[in-house]
DNA sequence: CAGTGAGCGAGCTTCCGCTTGACTT
């Protein structure tokens, strides 16, 4: 009906940008790209210049119809997806879809969403660049292309449901490698020598710490200084002061507040990004997906504003940040708040905190730099020539920016604090109250979290805002990499002591190297890494993405024809792939540990169906003797374990003792430790080890898991014992074999008989027989997926989440 | 929920980037 249809990317977008324009104009939104590749196969015309097969998904049918309809009855279509490589592509894809009109339709774009810009955008209308649609095209099918003949060569070689793509493969790289740096560092220690002053001068008595200009290597050095220094004066040489400045971080962009995110309120980087989209689509902040710091003219103007109302204006400093991230394409604004002068927004705790975090980030990059003072005091020994003492220190003389927001930081281990120093002067003589030197360790690099592995790949132009939270769930998907803790470890370390002459020696120890959170390699992921490296170096390689990005900055100018840059890498790349695919050899990470004594039979380790596995013996013995395995533990690993430690797991299952005349049998299975007693299944609690638990305290844990075995129980039959209705997380349910049927949410259990319960039990299997694809056989491969059990006649059996 | 590992081998898996819901678990 309407003369204008303009199409935008998002729905939120499209409802506020529908409020500046007229009646005349409708605003709908493609809710982002309309048109892909077949998910089912490879879909590139590789023979004929590598033409993309496109089709319109099933979700996007109905929005397509629907702007179908609406482009027919308009005037005048006005294309209005982002100004980036992918924000063409979709206009020009929905040109295609929608078959428009070249004379009425136009191509706008706008970088902020206010009334004059996109006035502005509608005055100046121009084509679609067909030479930026086909650099996104090149992107698209180069991508499909690595993705799509990698995985399926991983599937073969390595293990079913695998995957690889030029940024998940690098991201999962740089957990590998990180961790085979942790594990090659040798930590080295030094005595870092700090003295305790006590200053009596007209200004009073204090106390001033110092610390000697060079750390020792060794104790005996040590002892040798502190040796020497016994007889010595401390006189000030010098007192220094020098103004220092420190500037506010630019605005917020997606893989920043990821970052800050982390740091300061400890989310995931899913948990931000799930946050920002409710604030946006409350229209509290901007869009949250960007890689631009840059903010508009209006939010200059109005952060102007409120940091002038709420601090006074010698508060302000308006600054235009400008982007130096490797290939960003900035469609978009910085993340912002809408309403600068709204300081706090959201419905709950994690939108309150994560607004307020954005407010003030975005506040204080408009504001004063912090005027700082930074002290340092030389302090000389009269009894050497070569070291002295510096004491620094560092004072605000005015805040600043600093008054609202300061960025953290990702090192765990600043060692330097800065406060201020006790007013002294030049040539004052100074009292030694102790020298304490204190040996220090090295420290390896540390694991990635999850946002500074962001962080990372942001600097080295992998992925894109849209795709950081998504590929780091990827990558834990596949189990190349998985989340969690390590316990420190006991450290111990020297302390020397020089006080009233005296030097006293201390032995202490100290926890270190304790971790949360962090990202850690599987086997899986790391054979996977080395698997892709050896073969696949160049997909592999850090630099690979910057350095396509390169040509298809090419293909967009238009000095390059797409094809032909696609043609130069697949050909060498397909070829790798084919001799790959040739040799038959399954990779499976092995590595020989040596010789078990007892038994005088090779030892390896190395992945199996299920995971990392030790075997002993052979697979095909000359005495036709089958080979022994045995699953790795949690905190295990193919590269780190030792002989040792596997011959330890080798010795189960192992017999702990009887009860009842019936075998107590110790084992590991899939889900960790467990008991086995009268072909029962008993898991192993917490800080049990199967190697070590004794007789006695098995029967307690089986007594224990009896009771509530009992508990769980609410009615059996005495007709068929196989059959039980029992108490378990969703409610009652039916145990009848090896299978489970939840009951109808409103069964009385205490009046089902045991035919109700057949009939029940009959019903629930024919329906879920019939519901999923495939009926499902007994799954042999992977277990991981479930067929989603309906349960029969409520539609509403919704199961509120389960809190852990 | 479930507790294997050999070998055979149906039928399936998979990429990156744009965008939101409609669904479980």
């Amino acid at each position: 009906m309407s003369k204008n249809l303009v199409i935008v990317e998002s729905p939120a977008k499209a409802k506020t940008i529908e409020g500046f324009l007229g009646k005349d104009f409708v605003v709908k939104s493609s809710f982002g790209h309309i048109r892909d590749l077949s998910k089912k196969n490879i879909s590139v015309d590789i023979q004929n210049d590598f033409k993309p097969e496109y089709e319109i998904p099933e979700d996007k049918k109905k929005i397509i119809a629907e702007l179908k309809k609406l482009s027919s009855e308009a005037e005048i279509v006005w294309l209005a997806s982002d100004e980036d490589r992918e924000g063409e592509a979709i206009s020009w894809h929905l040109y295609e879809a929608l078959g428009l009109d070249a004379n009425k339709t136009r191509r706008i774009v706008f970088h902020e969403i206010t009334k004059t810009a996109i006035a502005n955008a509608i005055e100046n209308p121009r084509s679609i660049d067909l030479n930026l649609v086909n650099a996104q095209q090149a992107r698209r099918v180069l991508d499909r292309l690595v993705g799509y003949e990698l995985s399926p060569l991983l599937w073969k070689k390595i293990k079913p449901s695998l995957s690889a793509g030029r940024v998940q493969s690098v991201a999962v790289r740089l957990i590998v490698e990180r961790e085979e740096e942790i594990r090659n560092f040798t930590a080295t220690s030094s005595f870092r020598v700090i003295a305790k002053f006590e200053i009596d001068n007209k200004y009073g008595k204090a106390e001033l710490l110092a610390e000697l200009s060079k750390r020792f290597n060794s104790k005996e050095e040590t002892i040798a200084f502190l040796e020497k220094v016994v007889p010595a004066v401390y006189t000030i040489l010098e007192v220094e002061k020098k103004p220092a400045k420190k500037s506010p971080a630019p605005p917020f962009t997606t893989s920043t507040l990821q970052q800050e995110a982390a740091r300061k309120l400890g989310f995931p980087v899913a948990k931000t990004m799930m946050v920002a989209q409710q604030l946006y689509e409350e229209g509290k902040i901007t869009y949250m997906r960007t890689d631009s710091v840059n903010l508009s003219d209006l939010a200059l103007h109005l952060a102007k504003e409120e940091i002038t109302n709420q601090y006074g204006k010698e508060y302000v400093h308006i600054r235009k940040y400008t982007t130096r991230t490797k290939g960003a394409q900035e469609a978009h604004e910085a993340i912002r708040p809408a309403y600068m002068n709204l300081s706090t927004a959201g419905h709950d705790d994690s939108q309150r905190r994560l607004y307020d975090l954005i407010w003030k980030r975005t506040i204080a990059s408009q504001m004063a730099d912090a005027q700082l003072e930074r002290t340092t005091i030389d302090i000389g020994i009269s009894t050497t020539k070569t070291e002295k003492f510096l004491a620094k220190g560092e004072i605000i003389r005015f805040d600043g920016f600093l008054k609202v927001y300061s960025e953290s930081s990702d090192d765990e281990f600043q060692e330097d604090e800065t406060n201020a120093l006790p007013p002294v002067e030049a040539g004052e003589v100074l009292g030694m109250d102790e020298i304490t030197a204190t040996q220090r360790f090295t420290q390896s690099p540390a694991r990635y979290t999850e946002a500074s592995l962001v962080k990372k790949m942001e600097e080295l132009g992998i992925g894109r805002p849209s795709t950081y939270a998504p590929t780091i769930s990827t990558v834990q998907k596949r189990e190349y990499v998985t989340k969690g803790d390590r316990d420190g470890i006991i450290r111990h370390y020297t302390q020397l002591t020089l006080k009233k002459n005296n030097i006293v020696e201390n032995a202490k120890s100290e926890k270190t190297g304790f971790e949360k959170s962090k990202l850690f390699p599987t086997d899986i992921g790391s054979l996977v890494n080395n698997y892709l490296v050896n073969n696949f170096g160049k997909i592999l390689d850090y630099h690979f993405t910057a350095n396509v990005e390169k040509e298809f900055d090419e293909i967009a100018e238009g000095n390059r024809e797409w094809s032909g840059m696609l043609k130069e890498f697949y050909g060498p790349f397909h070829t790798t792939v084919t001799t790959a695919l040739e040799s038959t050899e399954k990779v499976k990470g092995e590595r020989h540990l040596g010789i078990d004594p007892k038994t005088e039979r090779e030892v390896y380790v190395k992945i199996g169906r299920f995971g990392p596995i030790v075997q002993l013996g052979e697979t095909e013995s000359a005495d036709g003797e089958k080979p022994r395995f045995a699953g790795l533990r949690k905190n295990q690993s193919i590269e780190t374990i030792t002989l040792e430690e596997s011959l330890e797991l080798l010795k189960l299952p192992r017999l702990v003792g009887t009860y009842q005349n019936l075998d107590i049998i110790a084992a590991v299975g899939r889900f960790g430790p467990y008991l086995m007693h009268n072909k029962k299944f008993i898991s192993l609690p917490k800080g049990e080890d199967p190697l070590t638990v004794e007789t006695d305290r098995a029967i307690q844990i089986i007594e224990e898991k009896k009771i509530k075995d009992a508990a769980r129980t609410l009615k059996t039959f005495d007709k068929d014992t196989d059959l039980k209705i029992l108490n378990g997380r969703y409610g009652p349910y039916i145990a009848m074999g090896k299978k489970n049927i939840p009951l109808p949410k409103n069964a009385d259990v205490e009046k089902l008989s045991l035919a109700d319960c057949k009939t029940i039990a009959e019903a629930y299997l024919k329906t879920k027989e019939n519901s999923p694809k495939k009926s499902a056989k007994t799954s042999t491969a992977a277990p991981k997926k479930k067929s989603p059990a309906k349960k029969p006649g409520s539609k509403s059996s919704a199961s509120k989440k389960t809190k852990k």
